[in-house]
DNA sequence: CTATTCTTTCACTTTCTTTTGAAAGTTCAA
DNA sequence: TTGAACTTTCAAAAGAAAGTGAAAGAATAG
C-alpha cells in the first residue's frame, strides 16, 4: 500500500470512529491528520488535505485545542499559526478521559445526587424501584469516577508514570 | 421532589447522556424508563410514557434487545409482548463494553494491522512518522482489547465475579 | 498609519438522523 | 378460515448537526 492511500484510509477510519463516539467527523479527521504528520500544519494545509472550508477548519481546530489534543505552534519568522497533535497515544487517552469525565460523568453524578431525594413511601413499589435504581447508578458512578481519576493521574505522577511505561 | 418529576428528569438526563455517546436519544430514554419501572412494560406503555410513535418504539426496543440490554418478557395469558431492562448496572456496563468493543475496537484493530504494511523508505520522515503513529496506536489498541476482555470476563467468571462484588 | 496577511464569526445551505403513521404482516383464538 | 389483536416495515416529513464562504476583526510589517 502506498503512503498516500494509507494516510487517506487512516484519516477516514479515525473519522468514523470519532463519529460513533459523539465527536464530529471532521474534528476526528483533523486529529488523525495531525497525528501522522511529522511537522505542524497550518490552517491552509489542513483545508487542502481534507478538502474542507476555512470556517470548518477553524472551528474544529479550536475545539481540539480545548480538548487539549492539539497545540498551536509558532514557527519563528512565520506569520501563520501552525498546529500539531500530541503523538503519545497514552496522553491522548488520558486527555480524552479527563475531558469526558468533566463533561459527562460529573454532571450525571450531580443529577443522581439530586434524584436520590425523591419523596414517597418505600412501600410503593414504584418508589422503591426508582430509588434502588438511582442508588445503584450512583454507586457505580462514584466507582467509575475513582477509576478514571486513577487512570488520569497515572500519567501525571512520576511513580505511576514509570509503572505505566512497563505496559506500553 | 415528586416521583413523577424525578422520573421525567432521570429519563431526560439518561437520554442526553446517550446522545453524547452516539446512542440515539429515544433508545437511551426507553432504557432509562425500563430500568426504573418495577414491572415490564408493553410497547403501548412505552409509547404513552414517552410520547413517541409506535414505529419509533418498535425500532428502538429491537435495538436495545440486540445490545442485550432489554429482554422480551411473556406474561402468561397475555397476548402482548412486554419488555424489561437489566437492572444490575454492572451487567449493563459489561454488555455495553462487550458490544462497543465488537463494533468499534475490533474493526479498528483490523484496519491498523493492514495499515502497518505501508510501503516506503523509513528515511522519508513522512513514512517514518506514519508508521510510528500506526504502531503506537496498534499497541494501544491491543492493550485496550485485553483490558476490556478482562472487564467483560470479570462478570462472567465466578472467581472474578466474587471479587468484583467486594467493590460494589 | 495603513496595507497586507491571517483568523474568527455567523447566517445560510447542505447533509445526515430520527420520527412518524399508515399499511402490510403475523399470530392465534374461535 | 376469519378477524381481532398485536408487531413490523418503510416512505415521507421533520429536525438536528455539520459545513460553507463571505465579511468582519486582529495582528503586524513597513
Amino acid at each position: 500500500m502506498k503512503l498516500a492511500e494509507a494516510k487517506a484510509q487512516f484519516i477516514q477510519s479515525w473519522g468514523s470512529l470519532g463519529a460513533q463516539w459523539g465527536i464530529n467527523r471532521t474534528m476526528a479527521q483533523i486529529h488523525a491528520l495531525l497525528m501522522i504528520m511529522p511537522d505542524p500544519l497550518s490552517a491552509d494545509d489542513i483545508m487542502a488535505e481534507l478538502n474542507i472550508s476555512r470556517g470548518n477548519t477553524n472551528m474544529n481546530v479550536r475545539e481540539l485545542i480545548n480538548w487539549g489534543l492539539v497545540d498551536r505552534v509558532l514557527i519563528p519568522g512565520e506569520r501563520k499559526e501552525y498546529f500539531s497533535a500530541e503523538k503519545d497515544i497514552w496522553k491522548v487517552a488520558t486527555e480524552i478521559a479527563r475531558e469526558r469525565k468533566r463533561r459527562e460523568l460529573d454532571p450525571i453524578i450531580k443529577t443522581l445526587n439530586q434524584l436520590q431525594e425523591v419523596e414517597g413511601d418505600m412501600k410503593d413499589k414504584h418508589v422503591k424501584a426508582f430509588r434502588d435504581s438511582i442508588q445503584n447508578l450512583n454507586k457505580f458512578a462514584h466507582q467509575s469516577d475513582k477509576a478514571i481519576n486513577s487512570f488520569v493521574k497515572a500519567e501525571e505522577s512520576w511513580f505511576y508514570g514509570t509503572l505505566m511505561k512497563l505496559f506500553k
